[in-house]
DNA sequence: CATGAATGAGACTTCATTCAT
DNA sequence: CATGAATGAAGTCTCATTCAT
């Protein structure tokens, strides 16, 4: 038989993280996304069973990737609560500076899928988010976190900024260097701007 | 007030936000808008070059607005910087609470519009971002705002985090209050989260 | 606006009927419709959902107008039940002499069709078979048809011989000659072949 | 028996008349066919140059297999013309009344199978109908047959009652009882419908 | 201006068939 | 012979846009 030479799947994948991030999801074509995998059109169909699938495959490949590297931080004995937020935020740009396709795919995507598909995304992205909670609620317990915040609500604003800061970096590196970023995410959430 | 004699231009205006609102940008349909402003398909073009252009018009109505009634704010003399970053974040909210639907379209359709139309997009958004700019700098000067941060990360951070609460609130008021998001984000812009 | 003229809608059926005859059902193409039809690929689905339904909507006139005709036979006054069974059997060759494609789509696409949409083929067929039974049925209770004949065997027996020799006579007319065929099936569904 | 290391070639003829029963020519995949098989899908391929000549193979030896049994008969010689026609239904009914779907498929593909395929469809078929013609011609010849009909109208009239009969039993043995319809059959073929 | 029927390019997806192993 | 991954041609259907009235 005509084996799987290569990974065929993983090809394909990858070739769909640079198609979406380019076109967007809407305009990207399964023939574009074949022949940069270097594929035939319906080999695509053999891995996934349709467009979406390959975005909602993406995305579990992703949270499940940033919950299990979270869940090491959150178990890590030796940091603080602040510190573990420290690693949080420096966990998800260290993902995402690895691939800056699945970046773009990540800020301009998530939404439109999660909202046209609330059964069928990734688990891993609430429990990842539940992780984080669980890390915010510990500095309350420590008292190194302010009562006065809403977790739910704070792990979204923070959520937000970075995916915000994610995408001008994905845009323009230059203008925003993934270190500036990353520090000044870091002093404003702990910090706030207030001198 | 919108009469039936009246303006058909605002009519598919309004429609297509709600669609937009409702399906998505690019699975909105231009008979569904036209259905929903009641109105002939062929119209929409009568009043629109396509279907891009109403959504680039969507936007420009906003940050116009947006931009106006932040320079109100930033001449506003006796309000000091901390007190004008309060009014501008609320100055968002306001516009938004009155249009959900705007809250929508706005949250999951300004990046892809802007990544494929970075020249056609409103300069508005522009003007509005240095409008915010020029206020943070006026804290930095007056003291009140530390130095440590960069403006420039500072106003796509807090722009984040503003748009992603207000999705969760534009999904899910009840989870979501208006005012519960607006006091913690100042809370959180402003102090951080350390206690 | 771009006016119907003349009448696409029909134009389109018609022009189905002549190609699922010629190519089956399965190998015709919506395109060669349209094209034969003398209309754009895309106005075929202005006037029907999809191909299936064009094929359905053939049936239905057909049934509609089988069923019409029947009503008018078997209301009749002056005909003794076998006198309405050779007009039913008239009536059956004279829809389908006048249109050999549809006789040809009719004994070949009627039993995949009923097959695989029992739900949604037209009721005109089982009224039309119901008529056929009140008509047998009378000629019992007049003593001029055997009590010996299940009438639901019956009526398909009969349906089925003269959709077979419709078949032959849409394929070859000279060797199977309309009322050489007719002239048979009379007298060999109230005879039989015994002498 | 069809032992494990058996025959290939046979087990796929038997899935395919299964599958083509269940779904229709058209919509049976070859995949499915082979799974039904228990044989890898490039397997079809080593035994049926494609799906065609599997339907194809499927008639002849149907074909076959009725054109053999109707010779015995044929050329039995203690029974009379009627009694020959008798054994020729009898004949045919025994045949599908063994293999359900093998009957769905006759009477669902043998039309279209013939029409697209004149010259390639097995010549069993029309010996068989010669011998079921001879059958009459004697009946004819020995006066216990009407001359009135035309023998080659008749076989397919026959056909035809047959095969529909055939296809109502298919599809629901309970509602179309094999002896039920047999009987009826005879009855009316030899005496008509008439008192 | 207003209409909405008509258009046709274009994309997804299917699946019979092939062929390297 | 047997396999089943890989292929790619082909067809259905969608929908933004046009334009004759």
């Amino acid at each position: 038989m005509r084996t799987k030479e290569g990974n065929k799947e993983k090809d394909i994948l990858d070739a769909a993280v640079k198609v979406f991030a380019s076109c967007g999801y809407h305009k990207a074509k399964i023939s574009k996304i074949a022949e940069v995998a270097d594929v035939a059109t319906g080999s695509v169909y053999v891995y996934y069973k349709n467009k979406e699938s390959i975005l909602l495959k993406i995305f579990e490949n992703l949270w499940e990737q940033l919950y299990g590297e979270l869940r090491i931080v959150k178990e890590t004995g030796n940091l603080s609560p602040l510190d573990k937020i420290d690693a949080m935020i420096d966990l998800v740009f260290s993902v995402f500076t690895e691939n800056r396709s699945l970046a773009i795919v990540f800020v301009n995507e998530q939404n439109h899928l999660i909202q046209s598909n609330r059964d069928r995304f990734t688990d891993y992205y609430e429990k990842f988010l539940d992780l984080g909670e669980d890390v915010v609620k510990d500095g309350i317990r420590k008292k190194v976190v302010s009562a006065k915040i809403d977790i739910n609500v704070f792990r979204y604003y923070l959520f937000g900024a970075i995916r915000n800061l994610l995408q001008h970096w994905a845009q323009d590196p230059r203008e925003f260097p993934i270190d500036k970023i990353r520090r000044n995410i870091k002093h404003l959430t702990k910090h706030g701007i207030q001198k």
